[in-house]
DNA sequence: GGCAACTATGTGCGTGGGCACGTTATTCCG
DNA sequence: CGGAATAACGTGCCCACGCACATAGTTGCC
Protein backbone atom coordinates (compact mmCIF):
# COMPACT_ATOMS: atom_id res chain seq x y z
CA UNK A 1 0.00 0.00 0.00
CA UNK A 2 2.51 2.43 1.31
CA UNK A 3 5.78 2.53 -0.55
CA UNK A 4 7.12 5.44 -2.47
CA UNK A 5 6.08 7.79 0.75
CA UNK A 6 7.99 5.35 3.30
CA UNK A 7 11.09 5.60 1.35
CA UNK A 8 12.25 9.41 3.29
CA UNK A 9 10.81 7.51 6.14
CA UNK A 10 13.53 4.69 6.13
CA UNK A 11 16.10 6.89 5.85
CA UNK A 12 15.46 8.45 8.76
CA UNK A 13 14.55 5.41 10.65
CA UNK A 14 18.66 4.30 9.68
CA UNK A 15 19.74 7.67 10.50
CA UNK A 16 17.54 7.25 13.96
CA UNK A 17 19.24 4.34 14.90
CA UNK A 18 22.85 4.88 14.23
CA UNK A 19 22.24 8.12 16.11
CA UNK A 20 21.17 6.40 18.53
CA UNK A 21 24.15 4.07 18.83
CA UNK A 22 26.32 6.62 18.38
CA UNK A 23 25.18 8.75 21.09
CA UNK A 24 24.43 6.27 23.47
CA UNK A 25 27.94 4.55 23.24
CA UNK A 26 29.83 7.99 24.09
CA UNK A 27 27.75 9.37 26.83
CA UNK A 28 28.17 5.75 28.58
CA UNK A 29 31.70 5.78 27.87
CA UNK A 30 32.65 9.28 29.35
CA UNK A 31 30.48 8.05 32.16
CA UNK A 32 31.74 5.20 33.05
CA UNK A 33 35.30 6.68 32.49
CA UNK A 34 35.23 9.15 34.76
CA UNK A 35 33.36 8.01 37.37
CA UNK A 36 32.68 4.40 36.83
CA UNK A 37 29.04 4.51 36.75
CA UNK A 38 26.78 2.09 34.27
CA UNK A 39 24.42 4.41 32.27
CA UNK A 40 21.37 2.35 33.94
CA UNK A 41 22.79 2.97 38.03
CA UNK A 42 22.50 6.10 36.64
CA UNK A 43 18.99 6.24 35.57
CA UNK A 44 17.93 4.66 38.64
CA UNK A 45 19.68 7.51 40.87
CA UNK A 46 17.69 9.73 38.94
CA UNK A 47 14.46 8.72 39.13
CA UNK A 48 14.27 7.79 42.86
CA UNK A 49 15.62 11.09 43.39
CA UNK A 50 12.85 12.79 41.81
CA UNK A 51 10.11 10.49 42.97
CA UNK A 52 8.19 11.49 46.86
CA UNK A 53 10.60 10.13 49.18
CA UNK A 54 13.07 9.21 47.22
CA UNK A 55 11.68 5.62 46.69
CA UNK A 56 9.47 3.68 44.34
CA UNK A 57 8.70 0.17 43.88
CA UNK A 58 10.29 -2.25 41.66
CA UNK A 59 6.94 -1.84 39.50
CA UNK A 60 6.90 2.05 38.76
CA UNK A 61 11.02 2.12 38.29
CA UNK A 62 10.81 -0.09 35.62
CA UNK A 63 8.30 1.92 33.92
CA UNK A 64 10.47 4.95 34.38
CA UNK A 65 13.50 3.51 33.31
CA UNK A 66 14.14 1.80 29.88
CA UNK A 67 14.64 -1.49 31.68
CA UNK A 68 12.65 -4.63 31.93
CA UNK A 69 11.40 -5.29 35.31
CA UNK A 70 13.20 -8.67 35.93
CA UNK A 71 16.71 -5.92 35.08
CA UNK A 72 15.55 -3.34 37.55
CA UNK A 73 15.65 -6.66 39.86
CA UNK A 74 19.21 -7.19 39.41
CA UNK A 75 20.26 -3.50 38.61
CA UNK A 76 19.12 -2.55 42.46
CA UNK A 77 20.49 -5.65 43.70
CA UNK A 78 24.14 -4.84 42.53
CA UNK A 79 23.38 -1.30 43.40
CA UNK A 80 22.14 -2.00 47.19
CA UNK A 81 26.03 -4.05 47.26
CA UNK A 82 27.33 -1.23 46.60
CA UNK A 83 25.33 1.47 49.20
CA UNK A 84 23.27 3.39 46.60
CA UNK A 85 20.30 2.36 47.27
CA UNK A 86 18.46 0.11 49.78
CA UNK A 87 15.73 -2.30 49.68
CA UNK A 88 12.68 -1.97 52.04
CA UNK A 89 9.10 -3.91 52.06
CA UNK A 90 6.16 -2.61 51.54
CA UNK A 91 3.88 -2.17 54.59
CA UNK A 92 1.05 -2.06 52.58
CA UNK A 93 1.53 -4.77 50.68
CA UNK A 94 3.99 -7.50 51.23
CA UNK A 95 4.22 -8.44 48.15
CA UNK A 96 5.70 -5.09 46.77
CA UNK A 97 9.52 -4.16 47.90
CA UNK A 98 10.83 -0.23 47.32
CA UNK A 99 14.02 0.76 46.22
CA UNK A 100 14.91 3.53 48.66
CA UNK A 101 17.62 6.18 48.03
CA UNK A 102 20.69 6.08 50.34
CA UNK A 103 22.62 9.03 51.47
CA UNK A 104 25.70 7.48 49.61
CA UNK A 105 23.26 7.24 46.41
CA UNK A 106 22.35 10.83 46.51
CA UNK A 107 26.26 11.85 46.77
CA UNK A 108 27.13 9.45 43.51
CA UNK A 109 23.98 11.17 41.63
CA UNK A 110 25.19 14.78 42.49
CA UNK A 111 28.66 14.01 41.60
CA UNK A 112 28.13 12.34 38.27
CA UNK A 113 25.00 14.84 37.18
CA UNK A 114 27.91 17.18 35.48
CA UNK A 115 29.51 14.35 33.57
CA UNK A 116 26.02 13.18 32.44
CA UNK A 117 24.84 16.42 31.82
CA UNK A 118 28.02 17.57 29.85
CA UNK A 119 27.69 14.41 27.65
CA UNK A 120 23.81 14.87 26.84
CA UNK A 121 25.18 17.96 25.80
CA UNK A 122 28.55 17.57 24.25
CA UNK A 123 27.09 14.41 22.25
CA UNK A 124 23.18 15.31 21.67
CA UNK A 125 21.91 18.93 22.35
CA UNK A 126 25.21 20.77 21.30
CA UNK A 127 24.69 19.63 17.49
CA UNK A 128 21.24 21.27 17.55
CA UNK A 129 19.26 24.18 16.89
CA UNK A 130 16.67 24.99 19.47
CA UNK A 131 13.70 24.28 16.81
CA UNK A 132 15.11 20.85 16.15
CA UNK A 133 15.25 19.61 19.37
CA UNK A 134 11.77 20.67 20.33
CA UNK A 135 10.83 19.03 16.83
CA UNK A 136 12.20 15.53 17.51
CA UNK A 137 11.09 15.69 21.26
CA UNK A 138 7.73 16.19 19.98
CA UNK A 139 7.94 13.41 17.41
CA UNK A 140 9.99 10.76 19.98
CA UNK A 141 6.87 11.21 22.50
CA UNK A 142 4.18 10.61 19.86
CA UNK A 143 6.56 7.60 18.82
CA UNK A 144 7.05 6.76 22.49
CA UNK A 145 3.49 6.66 23.63
CA UNK A 146 2.12 4.83 20.16
CA UNK A 147 -0.07 1.76 20.89
CA UNK A 148 -0.14 2.12 24.69
CA UNK A 149 -2.62 1.34 26.62
CA UNK A 150 -5.63 0.39 23.90
CA UNK B 1 28.19 26.47 32.76
CA UNK B 2 24.88 25.32 30.58
CA UNK B 3 22.23 24.74 32.85
CA UNK B 4 19.11 26.65 31.99
CA UNK B 5 19.77 25.98 28.57
CA UNK B 6 20.22 22.10 28.66
CA UNK B 7 16.58 21.44 30.38
CA UNK B 8 14.72 21.21 27.46
CA UNK B 9 17.98 19.10 25.45
CA UNK B 10 17.77 16.80 28.29
CA UNK B 11 13.70 15.70 27.84
CA UNK B 12 14.16 15.33 24.43
CA UNK B 13 16.74 12.76 25.25
CA UNK B 14 15.14 11.33 27.47
CA UNK B 15 11.72 10.90 24.85
CA UNK B 16 14.71 9.91 22.49
CA UNK B 17 16.07 7.21 24.27
CA UNK B 18 12.60 5.97 25.33
CA UNK B 19 11.25 5.77 21.72
CA UNK B 20 14.29 4.10 20.68
CA UNK B 21 13.60 1.33 22.77
CA UNK B 22 10.26 1.46 22.30
CA UNK B 23 10.29 1.44 18.73
CA UNK B 24 13.29 -1.45 17.95
CA UNK B 25 11.61 -3.89 20.03
CA UNK B 26 8.19 -3.64 18.68
CA UNK B 27 9.66 -3.75 15.02
CA UNK B 28 11.88 -6.25 16.01
CA UNK B 29 9.15 -8.35 17.83
CA UNK B 30 6.72 -8.24 14.53
CA UNK B 31 9.90 -9.54 11.89
CA UNK B 32 10.61 -12.27 14.61
CA UNK B 33 7.33 -13.33 15.13
CA UNK B 34 6.34 -13.17 11.21
CA UNK B 35 9.94 -14.13 9.48
CA UNK B 36 11.73 -15.65 12.42
CA UNK B 37 14.56 -13.52 11.11
CA UNK B 38 16.55 -11.17 13.73
CA UNK B 39 16.76 -7.63 13.14
CA UNK B 40 20.71 -7.51 12.46
CA UNK B 41 20.50 -10.49 10.14
CA UNK B 42 17.86 -8.41 7.84
CA UNK B 43 20.30 -5.69 8.30
CA UNK B 44 22.78 -7.55 7.04
CA UNK B 45 20.82 -9.09 4.18
CA UNK B 46 20.24 -5.20 3.25
CA UNK B 47 23.74 -3.88 3.28
CA UNK B 48 25.11 -6.49 1.48
CA UNK B 49 21.99 -6.91 -1.34
CA UNK B 50 23.28 -2.99 -1.66
CA UNK B 51 26.71 -3.31 -2.18
CA UNK B 52 28.58 -3.79 -5.52
CA UNK B 53 28.40 -7.52 -6.58
CA UNK B 54 26.05 -8.37 -3.12
CA UNK B 55 29.59 -8.91 -1.34
CA UNK B 56 31.57 -6.56 1.64
CA UNK B 57 34.64 -7.33 3.68
CA UNK B 58 33.64 -7.94 7.46
CA UNK B 59 35.21 -4.80 8.15
CA UNK B 60 33.01 -2.77 5.62
CA UNK B 61 30.24 -4.43 6.40
CA UNK B 62 30.83 -3.42 10.33
CA UNK B 63 31.11 0.44 9.65
CA UNK B 64 27.60 0.23 7.54
CA UNK B 65 25.75 -2.27 10.22
CA UNK B 66 25.19 -1.01 13.73
CA UNK B 67 27.34 -3.75 14.99
CA UNK B 68 30.47 -4.32 16.15
CA UNK B 69 33.00 -5.95 13.95
CA UNK B 70 33.61 -9.05 16.47
CA UNK B 71 29.60 -9.45 16.64
CA UNK B 72 29.23 -9.23 12.69
CA UNK B 73 32.02 -11.94 12.17
CA UNK B 74 29.83 -14.09 14.40
CA UNK B 75 26.73 -13.08 12.89
CA UNK B 76 28.20 -13.82 9.56
CA UNK B 77 29.27 -17.63 11.12
CA UNK B 78 25.23 -17.97 11.68
CA UNK B 79 23.75 -16.84 8.99
CA UNK B 80 26.34 -18.67 7.13
CA UNK B 81 25.26 -22.02 8.78
CA UNK B 82 21.90 -21.22 7.71
CA UNK B 83 22.76 -20.65 3.85
CA UNK B 84 21.94 -17.11 3.70
CA UNK B 85 25.58 -16.23 3.20
CA UNK B 86 28.56 -16.89 1.90
CA UNK B 87 32.52 -16.93 3.25
CA UNK B 88 35.20 -16.20 0.09
CA UNK B 89 38.49 -15.21 1.00
CA UNK B 90 40.06 -11.91 -0.83
CA UNK B 91 42.08 -12.93 -3.77
CA UNK B 92 44.11 -9.88 -3.04
CA UNK B 93 44.58 -9.86 0.61
CA UNK B 94 44.52 -13.20 2.40
CA UNK B 95 43.62 -11.79 5.79
CA UNK B 96 40.20 -10.09 4.73
CA UNK B 97 37.32 -12.09 4.16
CA UNK B 98 34.03 -11.59 2.04
CA UNK B 99 30.56 -12.16 3.12
CA UNK B 100 28.58 -12.73 0.40
CA UNK B 101 24.58 -13.07 -0.29
CA UNK B 102 23.50 -16.29 -1.50
CA UNK B 103 20.35 -16.73 -3.98
CA UNK B 104 18.76 -18.29 -0.07
CA UNK B 105 19.88 -14.66 1.32
CA UNK B 106 18.32 -12.64 -1.64
CA UNK B 107 14.88 -14.78 -1.54
CA UNK B 108 15.02 -14.54 2.69
CA UNK B 109 15.73 -10.63 2.32
CA UNK B 110 12.78 -9.94 -0.63
CA UNK B 111 10.30 -12.22 1.80
CA UNK B 112 11.05 -10.18 4.68
CA UNK B 113 11.07 -6.64 3.48
CA UNK B 114 7.35 -5.95 3.47
CA UNK B 115 7.45 -6.80 7.10
CA UNK B 116 10.26 -4.79 7.81
CA UNK B 117 9.39 -1.94 5.60
CA UNK B 118 5.79 -2.17 7.58
CA UNK B 119 7.23 -2.33 10.74
CA UNK B 120 8.98 0.87 10.46
CA UNK B 121 5.79 2.81 8.78
CA UNK B 122 3.54 1.28 12.03
CA UNK B 123 6.12 1.60 14.71
CA UNK B 124 7.97 5.24 13.74
CA UNK B 125 6.92 6.87 10.34
CA UNK B 126 3.18 6.80 10.48
CA UNK B 127 3.43 8.83 13.77
CA UNK B 128 5.48 11.81 12.25
CA UNK B 129 4.05 14.32 9.70
CA UNK B 130 6.55 14.96 6.36
CA UNK B 131 8.22 17.94 8.35
CA UNK B 132 8.98 16.02 11.91
CA UNK B 133 10.66 13.33 9.39
CA UNK B 134 13.02 15.74 7.43
CA UNK B 135 13.73 17.29 10.38
CA UNK B 136 14.59 14.63 12.41
CA UNK B 137 16.49 13.10 9.80
CA UNK B 138 18.62 15.74 9.28
CA UNK B 139 19.10 16.45 13.34
CA UNK B 140 20.17 12.81 13.20
CA UNK B 141 22.26 12.57 10.63
CA UNK B 142 24.15 15.95 12.59
CA UNK B 143 24.28 13.80 15.85
CA UNK B 144 25.87 10.73 13.93
CA UNK B 145 28.59 12.45 12.10
CA UNK B 146 29.84 14.30 15.24
CA UNK B 147 32.86 13.21 16.52
CA UNK B 148 33.79 10.81 13.91
CA UNK B 149 37.20 11.93 11.57
CA UNK B 150 39.12 14.39 13.26
C1' DG C 1 -14.65 -17.15 55.08
C1' DG C 2 -12.79 -19.44 51.22
C1' DC C 3 -11.42 -20.25 46.68
C1' DA C 4 -10.34 -18.25 41.99
C1' DA C 5 -8.30 -14.71 39.52
C1' DC C 6 -4.96 -11.40 39.55
C1' DT C 7 -0.58 -8.84 40.82
C1' DA C 8 4.29 -7.82 42.39
C1' DT C 9 8.32 -9.76 42.65
C1' DG C 10 12.65 -12.70 42.08
C1' DT C 11 15.32 -16.18 39.37
C1' DG C 12 17.03 -19.76 35.72
C1' DC C 13 18.25 -19.50 31.35
C1' DG C 14 19.21 -18.30 26.61
C1' DT C 15 20.54 -14.55 23.55
C1' DG C 16 22.83 -10.51 21.94
C1' DG C 17 26.63 -7.63 22.27
C1' DG C 18 31.45 -5.76 22.70
C1' DC C 19 36.36 -5.68 24.50
C1' DA C 20 40.84 -7.53 24.66
C1' DC C 21 43.77 -10.60 22.82
C1' DG C 22 46.17 -13.69 19.58
C1' DT C 23 47.07 -14.89 14.71
C1' DT C 24 48.04 -14.18 10.19
C1' DA C 25 49.05 -11.15 6.47
C1' DT C 26 50.43 -6.62 4.46
C1' DT C 27 52.92 -2.40 4.22
C1' DC C 28 56.49 0.72 5.23
C1' DC C 29 60.90 2.17 5.67
C1' DG C 30 66.14 1.69 6.35
C1' DC D 1 65.62 -7.53 1.62
C1' DG D 2 64.31 -7.81 6.49
C1' DG D 3 62.29 -6.54 10.49
C1' DA D 4 58.90 -3.23 12.77
C1' DA D 5 54.61 -1.15 12.62
C1' DT D 6 49.94 -1.73 11.02
C1' DA D 7 45.70 -4.02 9.53
C1' DA D 8 41.91 -7.63 9.13
C1' DC D 9 40.31 -11.18 11.13
C1' DG D 10 38.32 -14.84 14.62
C1' DT D 11 37.66 -16.24 19.50
C1' DG D 12 37.57 -16.44 24.70
C1' DC D 13 35.40 -14.18 28.01
C1' DC D 14 32.23 -11.42 30.48
C1' DC D 15 28.19 -8.48 30.98
C1' DA D 16 23.49 -6.60 29.85
C1' DC D 17 19.03 -7.75 28.84
C1' DG D 18 14.45 -9.81 28.64
C1' DC D 19 11.32 -13.99 28.67
C1' DA D 20 9.15 -17.57 31.00
C1' DC D 21 8.33 -19.50 35.11
C1' DA D 22 7.83 -20.07 40.15
C1' DT D 23 6.39 -17.89 44.47
C1' DA D 24 4.09 -15.25 47.68
C1' DG D 25 0.57 -12.08 48.56
C1' DT D 26 -3.98 -9.55 47.51
C1' DT D 27 -8.54 -8.85 45.83
C1' DG D 28 -13.05 -10.09 44.32
C1' DC D 29 -17.00 -12.67 44.64
C1' DC D 30 -20.35 -16.18 46.21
Amino acid sequence: MTERKQRPGLAAWAAFVMAHAAAVRRIEQDLEAERGLPLAWYDVLLELNAAPERRLRMQDLSDRVVLSRSRVSRVVDAMAAHGLVGREPDPTDRRASFAVLTGSGRRALRESAPVYLRGIDEHFTRHLTREEIRVVQQAMDKIRTAGKNP
